[in-house]
DNA sequence: TAATTATGAAATAAATTTTCATTATTCTCG
DNA sequence: CGAGAATAATGAAAATTTATTTCATAATTA
């Protein structure tokens, strides 16, 4: 939360000084920023250590601390926040809110990942047999996306976005195969079908998926991604371009941890579409 | 101006010294905010003067002042800056690496879109008998994204990913129908071949392209998205992120354009996949 | 009135800035 | 082209500023 809105919310829970200097703050933060412990003290007509006192009671370090989270307060126009598209926008308007708001969902999204979890998921791709990767609807574009990606990594790797064949391929699974399941809500029955199917045959599962949903609790790796709830109707689904940035992040990870030689054949394969292409003036 | 961008601008005018330190700032600016003078020193293997300098070069009153800056520039949302993933990269670092260039991407597009053309380009897909939508590679995965989303607008329209059909399709086109043909470079041949029987058999063609390609010349709409030049080899491509996020401002546009009845209809498409879905039990 | 809490003066510690000497780098002129 | 002067860049150490801790005292509460 905002240190600003954090103070003129426990203004009451203060001790006299404490509020004297909270006033002073709330009264001209942009001074303050400036200002040493010993100016505000003086200011706010009370001593350094209470200042300071003050300062740690709103959980940052001590005074210069503080000063960073008003700094950010102030900034904090909040530039990234989810928008909603309104009946009477211009293009103008709904463009720029579609934008913002995608951005936002990334913004959280980051925030939401574990690297951890991105680091167990590429050591595991990265040694699989096979990648599977499955997703219906929405999720299909993310699956069809991962497969063009590591298509190019000269690894085995398949994708359906049809029921039967994910399930077919599910049960054909073996040791050392990856399926990689992708869906926002992590409810939609048939996949959650298949994830368990794959995990059965002794597929590793991993699940680009919301945490806690049916389909996570199928997979041996969750990768979950939050976004902002889809609750407008006009608002396209920014999830699926943060699992498409996700997918970027494991692709990533992945030739990293391939090394040098690997990254010469990525080379090839860009080199190679090359010719289907008009020649560059530039 | 935003203080990160502002090294990242002056990088070139900088010392030897005085770079260090930018570089490091750059990589982790989050982490500098809560480091002193000394700790930045270390870390860039300079001196605390030599940092001080820095600071006062950038116009700000000295280290503390600097980091009340760099606090503001981050966060004030636009810390977005194109940054290359490095080989010793830790999880931490290329994802968020990936993500901050993927927002940086979608800032980049925004501003490159022309609310004018976007809006021509809604009147004509509302008013089209039939929708196409065609891209190859990862151009593929945004015309199967557009066929999902326009799918739910109950409109006639069809997606290829294959060239041959590609080209059947553009040849059977007529008066009233509306090509979208999606390609990042737009080089690619044979795409450059399908607008231009598109066009020839009168459908309308809008390309999502960059601007002055040779696709950009086949097409009747030009929809140019910039983002920045794809010259990482690790690095993904994000040109269609950016390129999904304008499918959503096209949907959103065409849903707005159709009024409100239309958006009935949508809701009844949502209300379809409920049954495929497990119940949530919150 | 005792116990607790809040407060500030002074001392201490930490961080930043200044000063100044040294080391690179660039420029000038033979 | 190269020696040496001029300039700019850098860091060690000192000085200064700023923040924090300690501890005694005052205010408040039980």
């Amino acid at each position: 939360m905002n240190i600003l809105e954090k103070i003129a919310n426990e203004l009451d829970t203060f001790s006299k000084s404490e509020r004297k200097v909270a006033e002073v703050i709330l009264s001209s933060p942009s001074t303050v920023i400036h200002a040493s412990i010993a100016a505000l003290a003086k200011q706010a007509n009370i001593s350094e250590p209470t200042v300071n006192r003050f300062c740690r009671r709103l959980d940052t370090k001590g005074y210069p601390d503080f000063k960073l989270h008003l700094a950010q307060s102030l900034a904090n126009g909040t530039p990234y926040v989810n928008r909603h598209v309104d009946e009477n926008d211009t293009a103008d308007e709904y463009t720029d809110k579609i934008f913002e708001s995608t951005m936002a969902s990334l913004e959280l999204a980051r925030k939401s990942l574990d690297a951890n979890v991105i680091n167990r998921s590429v050591d595991v791709l990265t040694q699989a047999n096979k990648i599977s990767f499955f997703g219906l609807g929405a999720s299909a574009v993310v699956a069809h996306d991962a497969l063009n990606k590591f298509f190019r990594f000269n690894v085995p790797v398949v994708y359906f976005d049809d029921i039967l064949m994910q399930r077919m391929s599910a049960i054909n699974s073996r040791q050392g195969d990856v399926v990689v399941v992708i869906s926002h809500t992590g409810r939609t029955k048939s996949l959650v079908e298949v994830a368990s199917l794959a995990k059965e045959n002794d597929a590793i599962v991993i699940g680009i998926t919301t945490a806690g949903s049916p389909l996570s609790k199928e997979c041996n790796i969750v990768l979950s991604v939050d976004v902002a709830e889809d609750t407008d109707l006009y608002m396209p689904m920014s999830s699926r371009i943060a699992q498409l940035a996700l997918i970027d992040v494991l692709a990533t990870g992945f030739t990293l941890r391939r090394g040098t030689k690997f990254r010469d054949n990525l080379k090839k394969v860009k080199d190679s579409l090359r010719s289907s292409r008009f020649e560059r003036k530039d």
